[in-house]
DNA sequence: GAGCAATAATTGATGACGTCAATAGTTGTT
DNA sequence: AACAACTATTGACGTCATCAATTATTGCTC
């Protein structure tokens, strides 16, 4: 019989909860989730996005991207802007406020990391990294 | 500023849930859950574990182990027996048809893991298997 | 050995979350 | 001008995690 982690994807789900989950521990000071971490990120990427951007990108529910950019308005990290060129849709930008949060949680999330890879030295968590990105462009972005 | 999937600890996350999916969709048919399916795996591997150390390894709450094994046994895919030690615990353990299921379903299994990671050859695959086993075996088990 | 803290499984309540259907407003097409 | 497609939003529903409380049993300690 296979061992409980002889399955490559299997042991994925399994580290992507515990990463998911001390990810989420630390933001709990914040007040925020992963979710809306997820969002700050992207919209640091892309220096505005349409909610329906977000909710293909980082394939979340498009009402629950509703109740993200909310809260994230409420903090005022993010902002939500008239699109000029069609008025259904709403443009997505981080503002200051979410910019310098974003820089203040940076080292946050590396420490999170860090204790995550801890086993790895640096040569194979430049290895690891790269075999994951490669996945991920696969049809995620 | 940092990209969406400058660090690896997200870049897990964001993996394990598409990795999750794809098991969850996989196990629809038969009626069961990812947390099923690792209790079964779990099982598979230790011949008998006590709820208390399923809830411990896998990391769920304890009244959550209670519903999956209910699940489980209704199914006939699993049984608790009574501890011959200690009148409060009950050892759950594979029933054959729970070994059936497990079998059936592996090829299955593998081919959702092939997919997942169509990007990657052989050596590749064998690579990442190795770096994430490190990092489950430090916490996880 | 009597009393008491600790443990295993269970139940129940609460809140968060994903999913889906429905709606309002807007755009593009024919 | 009419109709299909699309964006954001709301609301409903079921699922799930989390936590406190309960029952039965064990182990510790005085």
């Amino acid at each position: 019989m296979r061992g409980l982690h002889a399955d490559t994807g299997y042991l994925l789900y399994r580290l992507g909860l515990r990463s998911g989950q001390l990810f989420n521990s630390f933001l709990l000071e914040s007040g925020l989730r992963l979710r809306h971490y997820a969002v700050l990120r992207f919209l640091a990427t892309s220096e505005g996005a349409l909610q329906r951007e977000l909710s293909a990108r980082l394939g979340y529910d498009p009402s629950a991207i509703v109740g993200l950019v909310d809260d994230l308005e409420k903090l005022g990290f993010a902002e939500r802007r008239p699109a000029p060129d069609d008025r259904r849709s709403r443009i997505v930008v981080l503002t200051e406020g979410g910019r310098a949060f974003l820089r203040d949680t940076d080292e946050a999330g590396l420490r999170v990391t860090n204790e995550l890879l801890d086993p790895l030295d640096a040569a194979e968590r430049e290895t690891l990294h790269a075999l994951l990105l490669r996945i991920a462009e696969d049809g995620l972005s």
